[in-house]
DNA sequence: AATCGCGTCAACCGCATTACA
DNA sequence: GTGTAATGCGGTTGACGCGAT
């Protein structure tokens, strides 16, 4: 047994008798508190390694199994903003961790990080628009004259640019400010009616990628689905040429 | 069959922040 | 106002499984 260097706390993978101990220590007394939880359980746990258990694994609620393409493109859209900011972006996925949501990017987009350029492209993230990090990006490049770009920034890149050449996207600038993710009190998009949906659009779609952006970035949209839908089609849809540099986004 | 490389994910660590005495 | 404990967060590690060779 790997034991911890402290006070000797018990360190490596929780056995099924220490879930139940845990959990039925939070049912019992509520999340929190977790150091009083070897007092209480007679757990051989640290404080901290209870609460990483509950949350990351016991805690109820928690979606098992892999992220749908949907919850693919928000962290994807939502790191390109935020950065690393785990927890933040696991606020938007309900269900999700902010420890699978690291793995994740690490394991999905992060596969060929190990160019020896990278730590020079560490971005300030919190309060800039994705175009803004594009353009830093790109001028960074030209102004050394070498590339510098990490994989994690050229696939942002592409990202965008191919947003922008196919579909005609918009995102939000110095021009088109309102839209600045820590302006907003919420994110619409998580309300769980959209993510238990059953007809998600055809992730194979342009229309998709429409309907994602649409709703990261629309911060009024409707609570329902469907009428979530209705609206792409009306206004998205038939009129995408429209989405073109420098316009606003949808009307409602 | 052995082993190597890679992807995945649970869990730990160190540091920062917050709460509280 | 200060020190300490508790909590939260992001980075990292290591075990495990699986496919390729």
């Amino acid at each position: 047994m790997i034991m911890g260097s402290e006070r000797g706390w018990k360190k490596g993978p929780w056995t099924h008798e220490e879930d139940k101990l845990l959990t039925e220590y939070v049912t019992l007394h509520g999340e929190g508190r977790w150091s009083s939880v070897a007092k209480f359980t007679g757990l051989n746990r640290s404080g901290k390694s209870c609460r990483l258990r509950w949350v990351n694994y016991l805690r109820p609620g928690l979606k098992k199994g892999q992220l749908t393409p949907m919850e693919e493109g928000i962290i994807f859209e939502l790191h390109a903003i935020l950065g690393n900011k785990w927890s933040t972006i696991a606020r938007y996925l309900p269900g999700r961790t902010d420890n699978e949501i690291k793995n994740y990017w690490r394991t999905h987009f992060k596969k060929k990080e190990d160019s020896k350029h990278n730590k020079k492209l560490k971005k300030r993230r919190s309060k800039v628009t994705k175009e803004q990090v594009v353009m830093e990006d790109t001028n960074k490049s030209n102004n050394n004259n070498e590339n510098t770009k990490s994989y994690d920034d050229e696939t942002k890149e592409n990202y965008y640019n191919d947003q922008h050449n196919n579909m005609g996207f918009i995102y939000p600038n110095n021009n088109n400010p309102t839209m600045l993710l820590e302006q907003q009190q919420s994110f619409p998009l998580m309300h769980q009616d959209y993510l238990s949906s059953p007809s998600w659009p055809d992730t194979t779609t342009a229309d998709y990628d429409a309907f994602l952006w649409f709703s990261l970035w629309d911060f009024d949209v409707p609570q329902g689905f469907e009428e979530h839908v209705n609206n792409l089609t009306k206004y998205v849809l038939p009129n995408q040429a429209t989405f073109g540099d420098g316009g606003t986004p949808m009307q409602k």
